[in-house]
DNA sequence: CTGTATCCTGCCTGATACTG
DNA sequence: CAGTATCAGGCAGGATACAG
């Protein structure tokens, strides 16, 4: 499969959706909302080492992409539901394969940063 | 497929490398270097809107992952060729798909864009 | 040609505090 | 619970100059 002539162009529509993909938080998050939907703060404890204003902004992107909805519950307090929407739902697999890949690959990519740093150290 | 049970821990080694292909420039460098090994400012050129300083660092961390390859030819001036390594071209589906996904997926999120800027507006 | 070095600016981020 | 507002600091990234 080919890639449309203008990814490598300056500023093209691709390359904007890209740059949102391109994004470890929206990587986890769209992973983390494979299954049922989840609540705010859910997220927030499970992805850790994000910061709630990371987080609320990265949502915000991906429900203004159209990859995820917004549930608001009228419970006291509040509840917010997150889940993905079927246009979401089509990139889950190709996200899924990339981190996938990082797992599968780990020790090979660590194993070429170790020769590589001791290649350096060398010279 | 499921992930292994730490990709939500922060610091672990599946995040680093996740970290890496997370990154715009590297999805596109690696997607460019699909075919036959390809010079520095060939890349360059074909990558609208890359600076040189990135381009540097990002080849360099992606050899340094064991993605690429570098090869210098003692021609005068010298000429460097950048190539997939084997363990790079293991990657390469995963990343086109990500970037096949945005291409045709392009106009629908446009379109959620738009549905949900006119929400808010209208607010 | 293929980079590195330096400076400098702007944005991103974390920290903190506050609201509905 | 689910955010927003504000501020300060750091670091990524552009511009430019220079080197091998």
């Amino acid at each position: 499969m080919e890639w449309a002539y203008n990814v490598y162009e300056d500023r093209c529509p691709t390359r904007m959706v890209l740059d949102r993909l391109a994004d470890k938080w929206a990587v986890l998050i769209l992973d983390r909302l494979r299954g049922a939907p989840v609540r705010f703060n859910h997220i927030r404890r499970d992805i850790k080492g994000i910061s709630q204003k990371v987080l609320s902004q990265t949502l915000k992107r991906l429900e203004r992409d159209g990859l995820i909805s917004r549930a608001v519950f009228p419970t006291v307090p509040v509840t917010v539901e997150y889940a993905l929407t079927p246009l979401g739902r089509t990139l889950t697999d190709t996200v899924s394969a990339l981190a996938h890949w990082a797992e599968c690959n780990m020790d090979a990519v660590l194993a070429a940063q170790e020769a590589y740093d001791a290649a350096v150290e060398r010279r």
